[in-house]
RNA sequence: GCGCCCGUAGCUCAGCUGGAUAGAGCACCGGCCUUCUAAGCCGGUGGUCGCAGGUUCGAGUCCUGCCGGGCGCGCCA
């Protein structure tokens, strides 16, 4: 529609070129967007304005000529000249009809395209380490990634979700030794936890699991296990201690029963998130290991790109990344002086391969945190021969919790945090999807537990769901009385939806395909949430002003036609959310 | 000190690539259930868009500088 009216305009530009145009007028200042207001039609085009400098003419005069110079079409029932030299347009109602007709046609596709022309794009989203369950800050960035996915495969991208599994680093060693001391304790040993461990419940949970699976089998007394160790904070250096309770680990069992404890603990953690994320409809097509990229070679392997590009340096016995000739502040340590490699190297590997297996896009959903890192590794895959461009990442600010007023405290380390299962217990998955989209991504976020929970007129949540339940009602009074719907008579009498609530209701549901491609190309899923809510704000007051199921038929059944695109379109919008669409509330 | 995000109604927030009188929800006040679900609808109160400059036909939106809040700036991950 937007496209049409834009070629109308231009057509209009063409004929004037040469005579109160100059010749060649730049085709970008032709413009339609959606009319803020109802009062000024159903579109409006800014053109004028623009060009009127060009033109040596007022706005308003060359928005008459241009008006004057439009061709006809059908779609059009006038165009007018408003303000300081808007051009308005005014939709002929077979035009407005035009989207409904479009909803039943397309039904679940509808408001889908293939504008992205099947681009293959690949979103990584959550990538949460597996050393403690996920909790309300990865509930956000589920939810957000989520529902980007499905919006941009809604626009014709070909996208393929992952989470990637930080299982390389320390910090799984710190879970390793923090479930074995755990065990220990469950063996009747006493001895002290470190400052640094994991100190949440579910390190209990582990190591009773361990309890189960070898039984004393890697009991050792406490006082071998602390012998000699340094002193741990506040007394020495947290660091140093819970490094050398690693080690003593190693020692005391072996490798390859550490190995198994450390296996045991990743397994069981990362079945914990899979479980949470399906329970809260989020699903990925594939996880991929960070410690598979250093077992498989791809570490190495975009070592030596970077090496062979001359990208990299020796430094103080470290090996460096000249991230400031490609975008960077600083320059990165890619391997310590130690010979272990930073998080770095391993990152750098994954978004390479990224690249080899051919996606073109690389969307990286990421905590606010981890701003600082996008330009190293942007820059990395510049240093490879890769598009740099192609990796866009997506910050999401953090939540806070709120209790009725009160502000949560969260602390990880602490184990005090509350838990994404924790909070869908407590409000439901629905609510928590649409809280955490509420609002936009780069807005910190209030989540308050007593408003999700509330099933009262506070809620937002509901008022949505229930215009879809209030179609679902209609149609079961329509069949208790006995009545059909007849799609054949509606479409013949698409005419008779002429009131003012009816039009807007039908203005709404014509903005959806809109919509999704504007929240997919913003990456803003917030707009399809506040869309939803205008449409059910149209609805409902429709709903409230006029009887659906009333004796005429031919305006019954059109009416019937009108509430069951709504149904159709909230449908497909909730469901592109992540939120489910009930028929009775 | 440097970088990123934010500052809009009493509260929580929208405001699409600058566009017409700045919007919504909640809260507050007043109406609407013998008729399809009142988890709803209608009306009202409420704003110098943090401050100061600049760009232009036009700025909440773009630029600069301040003020205030959050996050990040390691040979940690």
């Amino acid at each position: 529609m937007k496209r049409e009216l834009e070629r109308l305009i231009a057509e209009a530009l063409k004929r004037l070129s040469g005579t109160l145009l100059p010749e060649g007028v730049d085709p970008a200042a032709v413009n339609v967007d959606r009319s803020r207001d109802a009062g000024h039609g159903d579109f409006a085009s800014n053109v004028a304005l623009r060009l009127a400098k060009q033109a040596r003419q007022s706005p308003r005069q060359l928005a008459e000529a241009i008006v004057a110079a439009m061709p006809a079409s059908a779609l059009l029932a006038r165009a007018e000249v408003a303000g300081a030299g808007f051009i308005n347009f005014y939709l002929a109602p077979s035009a407005q009809n035009a989207a409904l007709r479009q909803v039943f046609e397309q039904a679940d596709r509808f408001g889908q395209s293939e504008l992205a022309g099947g681009e293959s794009l690949i979103i990584e989203f959550v990538s949460a380490n597996p050393t403690g369950p996920l909790h309300v800050g990865h509930g956000r960035q589920a939810a957000y990634g989520a529902t980007l996915a499905n919006l941009l495969s809604a626009i014709g991208h070909r996208v393929h979700r992952e989470f990637y599994i930080n299982d390389g680093g320390r910090q799984m060693d710190i879970l390793t030794v923090s479930t074995w001391l755990r065990y220990l304790e469950a063996c009747g040993e006493s001895v002290p936890f470190p400052s640094n461990g994991y100190r949440g419940d579910y390190v209990r949970d582990l190591a009773s699991e361990l309890y189960q699976r070898c039984g004393r089998e890697l009991q050792r007394s406490a006082a071998e296990v602390m012998a000699a160790l340094p002193p741990d904070a506040p007394a020495g250096d947290q660091e140093q201690h819970i490094d050398a309770l690693i080690a003593r680990m190693t020692l005391l069992i072996g490798d390859t029963r550490r190995g198994d404890v450390y296996d045991m603990a990743l397994s069981l953690m990362l079945a914990g998130m899979r479980q949470d994320l399906a329970d809260f409809g989020v699903e990925f097509d594939s996880w991929a290991s960070e410690r598979a990229l250093a077992r498989n070679g791809a570490v190495e392997h975009a070592i030596e790109t970077l090496q062979a590009k001359g990208a990299l340096y020796s430094k103080d016995g470290a090996v460096w990344f000249r991230a400031t000739q490609y975008g960077d502040d600083e320059d990165r340590v890619l391997i310590r002086s130690n010979g272990v490699k930073t998080y770095f190297a391993p990152d750098i590997a994954y978004h390479l391969q990224k690249c080899e297996r051919g996606f073109k896009r690389l969307v990286d959903v990421l905590g606010a945190d981890h701003h600082g890192y996008v330009a190293r590794v942007r820059g990395a895959l510049w240093a490879m021969g890769q598009d740099g461009d192609a990796l866009e990442a997506c910050l999401i600010q953090f939540v806070s919790l709120f209790r009725g007023g009160e502000k949560i405290a969260m602390g990880k380390r602490e184990g005090q945090f509350v838990t994404l299962r924790q909070l869908r217990a407590e409000v439901g998955s629905d609510a928590c999807r649409l809280f955490y989209l509420m609002r936009s991504h780069d807005q910190h976020l209030d989540f308050d537990l007593e408003l999700a929970k509330s099933r009262t007129n506070e809620n937002p949540v509901y008022y949505i769901q229930y215009a879809h339940a209030r179609v679902a009602s209609v149609l079961r009074q329509l069949a208790a009385r006995e009545l059909q719907y007849d799609p054949s008579m509606a479409f013949e009498n698409l005419q008779r939806l002429d009131s003012a609530p009816e039009q807007a209701t039908l203005r709404e549901l014509a903005r959806f395909p809109e919509i999704i491609l504007q929240a997919a190309r913003a990456r803003a899923p917030h707009t399809l949430v506040h869309y939803l809510r205008d449409l059910a704000t149209a609805f409902h007051t429709w709903y409230n002003a006029a009887t659906f199921i009333v004796e005429e038929a031919p305006l019954r059944n059109a009416r019937l036609a009108l509430a069951l695109g709504v149904r159709q379109v909230i449908r497909n919008g909730l469901t592109l959310l992540g939120v489910s669409a009930p028929d009775s509330m």
